[in-house]
DNA sequence: CGAATTTGACCCGCGC
DNA sequence: GCGCGGGTCAAATTCG
C-alpha cells in the first residue's frame, strides 16, 4: 500500500491515520505515511457516544443520499439511529453490491448461520447443490454444513479503527463483548481477537491487534453501530459496566491514546490521557458530511 | 453450573 | 483453478 492511499498527521500528543483501506492494519503500520498537518479542532462528541449512540453513522455520513436532501445537517442535528439490529449502517459506500436492503447488510455474518438456515428451507433449487456439498462434507467429517446460497456477496458494515496506546489490549469501552475468535496476523507477532457485542439484538463486531511495529499500541477496529444505549446488563463480570461511562470512565486503562480511523470517508476520533475522544474532521478526503464535521474556527 | 474464553477447523473472498 | 489469509463456528476448557 502506498502513502498515497493513506495520510498521517500529528498534533500535539496525537497521532492519527487515514486509512482508505483497513486492511493495511493487518499489521502495517504507516510509518512512511505522508506526513501532513492538523488543522485546529474542537471537542464535539466523545468517543463513547459514537460507540453508543446513534449519533454518528458512518455509513450515514458516507450516504449521498443523506447529504444531499439535507437529511442531516448542522451542529446538532444528528440523525437518529435505527439501530444496529435492524437500520444497521447502509452497506459501504465502496460496495459495488448492487443492492437489496440495509438489513441484509446488518444481518449478515452474525446472523449467517440462521440465514442459511432459512435459505435451506426457502431454496429448494440449491438441493443439488446440498447434495453435492453433502458428499463433499462427509469426506472432511466437518462439523458445520452451511450451504450458502450462490452469487450472495458477502458485505460489510463501515469500519472504523483506531490505535489506542495501551497496555491492555482489549479496552474497556462500556460494552460487554464476547470473544468468539483469534488469529494469528501475517507479518505480525501479535494475534487479532474478534469480539462480538453481548446484547442480543447487537451485531456489532470489533477486531483487537496489536501493531507489531509498536507493541504498545492496540489497533480496535469496530464493525456495525450497537442499538441500544446502555451497555448489555453485566453479570459481574469484569468487563462489563454497571452505568453508561462516560468520556472520562471509558477507556479507564492504564496510559493511553487513542487514534481512530476509519474507511472510506474519514472521521478521526481522538483521546489524550486528559480529555476525552474528539471528533475531527479531516479534511484529506473531502468527503464529510457537514453533519458531523462541525469545526471550529481557528 | 452457566457463562465466557480458547482453539482448531472450516468457509469465503480475493489475488495470482 | 488454486492457494492464502481473514473471518467465523462450535466443542472443549476455564472461570466466577
Amino acid at each position: 500500500m502506498s502513502a498515497n492511499d493513506r495520510d498521517l498527521y500529528f498534533h500535539d500528543d496525537f497521532t492519527f491515520y487515514a486509512e482508505r483501506d483497513l486492511s493495511l492494519l493487518s499489521g502495517e503500520m504507516p510509518n512512511g505515511a505522508a506526513i501532513g498537518t492538523l488543522q485546529p479542532w474542537s471537542p464535539i462528541m466523545s468517543f463513547d457516544d459514537y460507540l453508543k449512540l446513534d449519533a454518528f453513522d458512518p455509513g450515514e455520513l458516507a450516504s449521498p443520499e443523506l447529504v444531499a436532501d439535507g437529511a442531516v445537517n448542522s451542529t446538532n442535528n444528528l440523525t437518529p439511529s435505527t439501530g444496529c439490529g435492524g437500520g444497521t449502517s447502509p452497506a459501504s459506500p465502496s460496495s459495488s453490491v448492487p443492492s437489496s436492503s440495509t438489513e441484509a447488510a446488518g444481518e449478515e455474518d452474525t446472523s449467517r448461520r440462521k440465514k442459511d438456515h432459512l435459505k435451506q428451507e426457502e431454496e429448494e433449487e440449491i438441493e443439488k447443490d446440498q447434495k453435492l456439498q453433502s458428499k463433499a462434507e462427509n469426506d472432511k467429517s466437518k462439523k458445520v454444513s452451511k450451504p450458502k446460497k450462490r452469487g450472495e456477496k458477502r458485505r460489510r458494515e463501515p469500519r472504523f479503527a483506531f490505535m489506542t496506546k495501551s497496555e491492555v489490549d482489549h479496552l474497556e469501552d462500556g460494552y460487554r463483548w464476547r470473544k468468539y475468535g483469534q488469529k494469528a496476523v501475517k507479518n505480525s507477532p501479535f494475534p487479532r481477537s474478534y469480539y462480538r457485542c453481548t446484547a442480543q439484538t447487537c451485531l456489532v463486531k470489533k477486531t483487537v491487534e496489536r501493531s507489531y511495529q509498536d507493541p504498545a499500541i492496540v489497533v480496535t477496529t469496530y464493525e456495525g453501530r450497537h442499538a441500544h444505549h446502555s451497555p448489555a446488563p453485566a453479570r459481574g463480570s469484569t468487563q462489563s459496566l454497571a452505568s453508561p461511562p462516560t468520556a472520562s470512565t471509558s477507556f479507564r486503562h492504564h496510559r493511553h491514546h487513542h487514534h481512530l480511523m476509519h474507511q472510506p470517508n474519514l472521521h478521526c476520533f481522538l483521546q489524550s490521557p486528559f480529555q476525552g475522544f474528539q471528533l475531527l474532521d479531516c479534511d484529506p478526503l473531502q468527503d464529510i458530511s457537514p453533519s458531523f464535521t462541525q469545526k471550529s474556527q481557528p
